[in-house]
DNA sequence: ATGTCTACCGAAAACGTTTTCGTGTTGAAA
DNA sequence: TTTCAACACGAAAACGTTTTCGGTAGACAT
């Protein structure tokens, strides 16, 4: 019952002739007689006999897989953009290998250094954190100086000349703050990161320009940074109880929902007393109570743009070379509970 | 600047020796002089030579690399197994290809045929709903009688032999209806799916098995069997308006967060007026209001069981052969607010 | 008999490795 | 001087393909 798979050279054996006459015949080549097809093709069809694509990759220098590298496949945004990036890619034919970087530097460079080495034809990414702090690019610059194209996608640097593809994150911000103003509010706070993370620095500024844009004052005692391994619940208290505040706006999810759980916890009503902005549409946001307006980044969409400038890039043959294309996804602020 | 890769022969050529000298050399083969091998070597290093991971793949018929197949990336459960298969599988040097089938049955078989052909050295997957309500697992058997190891897990089939890791679905299922009869609630309503759905069907199993051991009738009407493509918000919410319900036991996230939805918009209260548990422990559950108490079933740990079982019948070397393993991982009712 | 054309097929190279086996050179021992 | 081991290296096969380039046989015309 075990049957392991069998081999043009195997074929050929047992019929009797080259292997050169099996491959042709089953490529339908008009070199060989009808006769010999059938029988070939016969034979091949009953032992279910399929092309070893190791080989094939050997000889075309191409697998037909490209790996996407990501910090953390548990954050939603990620796991959509992995399935945009799937989409496309089956539909051209390529497999998907996802690596997880784990905001760590040295799995980053490990993975890339790894597979670079003929696994692959080509990257999808987005920096780690430790990668953007150190920004140090070095494995990034060798593999595309190797000749292997890379799409970088949400968290890029300028540091890099490649495809990119992101959201207009200074934009995006400035659009949800001036969304928030535009309902009245004076006093509007922003939880966000530390500005080594490259969107959580745009976000900022998109948020401090809406806010001069409408003559209002900055006050940086209404910017709460959260470094990352910090336990930011109780600044985000101190934040909400030390300020009369009318509006946050949060960079990301799970800020948003934390300031409402603490809200809620000084029963301060969201969003009666208190509108709340977040950055991301993701699980989080919609079955929360009060659910989140949020700023809705379409990852399937950045996924799939993505993967299309890779495979294209792969297949436009030879090197157009430095047209490097760095595309917007549009965003979009999706209105819920949260805010009134 | 655009170094393509350098291969042994390139290096050969270049010292001007053979090419069985090179590999011995980068090897530190004793064969090799002392003066050769520190020659090779430098040369290697400057021009940074790394082996193509191709060819290897080619001459040991072993890629190193893992499929895991999963019917879904977005939903959380699915990302944390994919999480704990990723950590393994890089402590032991394989990388990982992601395939999604979407729920299809045709997508579950082209990955799987695709991929048999040499890409990789075996599979890890958990089996789309089409797939499951078809009964029809030739694919699987075809890939298994090749010689190629599988795994599968979570929405595993009684008639396919291989190695399995699962949680005992009708026990946690069991466990947390008990665990609501314990509260001594007597109208424990129960949201599930319909029966093709391993799953689904095991937590009804459960539930019916706990209110039957406490002499408490099982009554069909507060069953709520909800097909796939349903909207099935108003079933949802007749089940609560026409019966003067308990407590709600649902067999995954999304159901019992609904449940929370629909019965605050009626104004009962939960828990004070209605106790929910759920099942999965995703962000859903610790992130809604009232958070969800629910049965924890630890995705990481089932992945890297997953991958750990498939590495190590990968590389016990031929064949220990029918000796397949069912490893069942221990779920954990974790109580939040949604129950009192 | 010689030449030419076509139909059919096989040998071999190539992709980049690893590994087995052989071979030539050296120096020392007999 | 002969013999033999030790040493250093190369040739070639193997993994499974595809493809180019010949080559042979027969048919037909000259």
């Amino acid at each position: 019952m075990m049957r392991k798979k069998v081999t043009l050279k195997q074929i050929a054996k047992e019929l009797d002739v080259s292997i050169s006459t099996v491959s042709k015949s089953l490529k339908n080549s008009l070199e060989i007689s009808e006769d010999t097809r059938q029988k070939v093709q016969a034979f091949a069809k009953l032992y279910n006999y399929k092309p070893n694509n190791i080989a094939l990759s050997l000889k075309n220098k191409k697998t037909k897989t490209i790996c996407i590298i990501i910090p953390e496949i548990i954050h939603h945004f990620f796991a959509t953009v992995i399935s945009g990036v799937e989409n496309v890619a089956n539909e051209n034919g390529y497999n998907v290998l996802v690596c997880l970087s784990d905001e760590s530097f040295d799995k980053e460079v490990i993975n890339m250094e790894m597979l670079a080495n003929g696994s692959i034809d080509g990257f999808i990414m987005s920096l780690s954190k430790e990668t953007q702090q150190k920004k140090d690019f070095h494995h990034i610059v060798e593999v595309i100086n190797q000749g292997m194209p890379v799409v970088m996608f949400d968290r890029v640097t300028n540091d890099i000349l490649c495809d990119k593809v992101i959201i207009d994150d200074n934009l995006a911000a400035f659009d949800a703050t001036q969304f928030l103003i535009d309902k009245g509010f004076k006093k509007i706070a922003l939880i966000t990161t530390v500005d080594y993370v490259s969107v959580g620095k745009l976000r900022t500024e998109g948020y401090i320009k809406a806010l001069k844009n409408n003559d209002l004052k900055v006050d940086e005692n209404l910017i709460l940074r959260i470094e990352d391994t910090e336990n930011f619940e109780s600044s985000i208290e101190n934040l909400i109880l030390n300020n009369e505040l009318d509006a946050i706006f949060a960079v990301n999810e799970l800020f948003a929902v934390t300031a409402i759980k603490l809200a809620r916890k000084h029963d301060i009503k969201v969003p009666e007393a208190l509108s709340i902005v977040g950055f991301t549409d993701g699980i989080i946001s919609k079955y929360s109570t009060p659910s989140i307006s949020t700023v809705s980044q379409n990852g399937i969409k950045m996924g799939g743009k993505a993967a299309k400038m890779l495979i294209e890039r792969l297949e436009s043959e030879e090197e157009v070379e430095e047209q490097y294309k760095t595309e917007v996804i549009e965003t979009e602020l999706v209105e819920r509970e949260s805010t009134k």
